[in-house]
DNA sequence: CTAGGGTTAG
């Protein structure tokens, strides 16, 4: 409403004879004018919270707060609110502490904001705020989750002889992860080989960040390539770099070989984990296999590996599809557990399957167990 | 959020 018909409202009501009516009348004017919804008052009063609480430094140490805050207003594209409270932290000493300034950078990574990234990065300096090779990173890792990946290369061909940073591991590896990300896996290992001329060995960062990408992409052998050169050059696999072969070979339905490959890695001293027992149990999901995926499952809790939000998400949906609807059941109960959360739909599917069987006293249980959360 | 991680691979 355009303000001359707002005069013209309250020019009518002011002849009202009662004071009170009138107030409300003129709100509610006001509140056509200059509309407030409910969820952006909830993040007004976030913002004003936040900054309130951080301008005690003792809570400028709870980074889980930070992320969580930045995180929400992110998924609610409250991005105005999220440069708000980060620019807000600028007023405080901690600014000049590169750690510091290097979180900050990383949240407005973590909210897709690589300009913002940029921009405080850029005003390290007048901040009285070191700026190494970490920030510059920071700054990479920033675009990386941004998935601003042209900004990425940009910077790193820029930056460094511009600000005399020298780029280390991280900042290769960064850019390695940044061309796989946008397909690229060839120029990828081309960057693998320029940092040897650099005088940086890749290691197993590169080599895991490279394999996943030729996993992913189903090129099997070149990935076995690169595992042999891996080898080679004297670089130890952890439990990533097995557990990016163990995808593989499922994705290239070699099951029998990706189980081979989890008992190979408990004689080789690296434990496997979640990712490890999700991989292979994938593989026994997609043949059908509801026997042996039950026996991984056993496997994977007596390796003391808590079955997590992808594994329930997994096998919960595939017994039902296998009419197994008392596994299903066992497994939202572990499920609860292990404080796990299950989407409600496959609750409701596991429910309706026993009640269907006749199984009421399960699927009441069930119900309750899901209402509890 | 409520302990605490300066940057990279789920």
């Amino acid at each position: 409403m355009s303000s001359t018909a707002f005069n013209r409202l309250r020019g009518l009501f002011s002849k009202s004879p009662s004071p009170i009516i009138t107030t409300i009348k003129a709100n509610r004017a006001a509140e056509i004018r200059a509309p407030i919804s409910s969820k952006d008052k909830k993040t007004l009063s976030l913002v004003k919270k936040f900054k309130e609480t951080t301008d005690n430094p003792r809570f400028r140490r709870y980074h889980h707060y930070y992320e969580a805050t930045v995180l929400r207003l992110a998924r609610e594209q409250h991005f105005s609110a999220i440069r708000d409270i980060l620019e807000h932290q600028k007023k405080y000493p901690d600014i000049m502490d590169q750690k510091f300034a290097v979180r900050l950078i990383c949240l407005y990574g973590k909210a897709k904001m690589a300009d913002d990234a940029q921009k405080l990065f850029d005003e390290l300096p007048s901040l009285n705020c070191e700026r190494t090779v970490v920030s510059f990173n920071a700054l990479l890792g920033a675009c990386v989750n941004s998935k601003n990946f042209n900004k990425v290369t940009e910077l790193f061909k820029e930056l460094p002889e511009k600000l005399s940073i020298e780029p280390d591991i991280v900042s290769y590896n960064t850019v390695v992860k940044a061309l796989c990300d946008v397909g690229s896996v060839d120029s990828a290992s081309v960057v693998m080989n320029e940092m040897e001329s650099s005088n940086i060995q890749p290691d197993v960062v590169t080599f895991n960040t490279l394999l996943d990408a030729f996993y992913k992409n189903n090129r099997i052998e070149e990935a076995e390539k690169l595992w042999c050169l891996m080898e080679k050059k004297n670089v130890l696999a952890n439990v990533r770099t097995y557990n990016s072969r163990l995808r593989g070979l499922v994705a290239d339905n070699r099951v029998s070989d990706a189980a081979e490959l989890i008992e190979e890695m408990g004689k080789k001293g690296v434990k496997p984990d979640n990712y490890s027992f999700n991989a292979l149990m994938k593989g026994f999901v997609d043949v059908g296999n509801l026997e042996e995926a039950k026996v991984w499952y056993k496997k994977m809790m007596r390796n003391g590996c808590g079955p997590d939000r992808a594994t329930f998400g997994m096998l919960i949906p595939f017994a039902c599809d296998k009419d197994d609807f008392d596994y299903a059941f066992e497994l939202c109960n572990d499920a609860v557990k292990a404080k796990q959360s299950v989407y409600n739909s496959v609750v409701q599917r596991v429910a309706d399957g026993l009640v269907e069987r006749s199984k009421n006293n399960e699927a009441q249980k069930l119900m309750k167990m899901a209402k509890l959360k």
